[in-house]
DNA sequence: AAGTGGTCTAGACCACGGC
DNA sequence: CCGTGGTCTAGACCACTTG
């Protein structure tokens, strides 16, 4: 069956359902569902949607609108809406302090960064009382893009004392790993997690949709004498991360 | 200055500032920073702002709708939209098992449940595998709306063996300390944590919008003796928790 | 140049809440 | 009853991608 039968109204669009984007919305769920849409294929334009289904656009776009909060259909301008291969989730450790870097590649999967900011700065108010320091103080500040298998994972910014990464240059993969050579590896880290939707800016880098959930994670993490080593907030993507973690009484 | 006077387009909304929905939904955000709407009090009506700015009703819908999904405004039809009152966050340890009764009543806050489904059930073959039951079996089923302080806060959904917990209908407030009464305390789980975009029934119950991002939470719990006690399924409004885990190398 | 999604408008009617 | 938000339409123009 074609798409363009599968969405014609006669039998599926009707009073019963709710509101008419949501009843689109509901068919094209079923028509990726079905394997009818697969992963890449792309969607028949908005205007031949709502020509065929006898809806205005505006209807069609909201239904549309939907799938890409969702995460299951990506559009893009001037080129057409598309099915989205569904993301292969990873699971990540709550209990163990592990690298990025370290932990992809113990999954086979290659990791690279798009470097957004990486040098030495002022540290903020925030950072200040965080890492224990003095106003005035500079640090080292790392924000990137980290990526996993060629896609954007999670933003990440992260802020060291001088003393402990002088010279953030060096970092060119594993932070940890630069940590580990300087002697100043971190043995224990507090994480606190909260779920945000995520803003426009961020979405864009991510490959999200904007709205669409991510994971905030805020890590200190302390060096063996109980110093503060580093502060790094991140923004994982939520269809594409799990984290887990191990309670005991 | 008066909320209409600060909408009044002069001043703020031009071109360059990107679709004027955008604009207008940072012109709102910047009224409701400063206080000048200050929670619980009222937009005014869309029509007026529409009015006010010059712009079209579905544009000025769509503004607020962004505002709405991102938990700072709260529509109600037939009554009017309103600045919502900022939630106060609540912590919760990744490392160590608590019971959410427990949790809050040390914060002071009381807890209730409204009950969704609370009674014995054929299990599903998802919960026989989990549980390591067997076809046919029966399991008990808690599945609860939960609430501190007044404020809905978590849609939770619990599956025992019969045998661990015979009569579900004695759980009147935490599932725990009737565990623990019958000397079935879980003393170890696994946790999985993800964030997803809540759905319109959920996002009804937890009184947030559709597609606020949530925390879905799985959890299997076993006894000392190693068997699995429960296992857990659980939507945390995203606006209202926070996750901390201590992580170790 | 043609086709796609992105933004925007003016106006209509419905559903619900409060007076 | 009236005022509110919720849904929906037909049509326009812009921005971008692709052949």
């Amino acid at each position: 069956m074609s798409v363009t039968d599968f969405l014609r109204p006669e039998g599926w669009l009707g009073e019963g359902g709710g509101p008419r984007y949501v009843q689109l919305r509901r068919r094209l769920e079923e028509g990726i569902a079905a394997g009818l849409l697969p992963p890449e294929s792309s969607l028949p334009p908005e205007r031949e949607i709502a020509e065929i289904t006898d809806l205005s656009r505006v209807t069609v776009r909201r239904a549309i609108q939907e799938l890409v909060r969702d995460g299951l259909v990506e559009q893009r301008q001037g080129s057409g809406s598309f099915v989205r291969d569904p993301v292969t989730r990873v699971e990540q450790s709550l209990s163990r302090l592990t690298s990025f870097t370290e932990d992809m590649a113990s999954r086979g999967m290659e990791t690279t960064s798009r470097w957004l900011e990486r040098g030495v700065f002022l540290a903020a108010p925030e950072e200040v009382a965080a890492l224990g320091l003095a106003d005035g103080d500079q640090v080292a500040r790392i924000h990137r893009l980290r990526e996993a298998g060629g896609r954007p994972m999670a933003l990440e910014r992260a802020t060291l004392p001088l003393d402990i990464l002088p010279n953030p240059i060096e970092v060119v993969t594993s932070l940890y790993a630069v940590l580990d050579r300087a002697g100043h590896r971190p043995v224990r880290a507090i994480q606190k997690i909260s779920a945000i939707n995520v803003a426009a800016p961020e979405a864009d880098l991510l490959g999200v949709a904007e709205g669409a959930a991510g994971l905030r994670i805020e890590r200190t993490s302390f060096l063996p004498s109980g110093r503060v080593a580093e502060l790094t907030r991140s923004l994982y993507r939520g269809d594409a991360y799990d984290f887990v973690a191990e309670l005991r009484l």
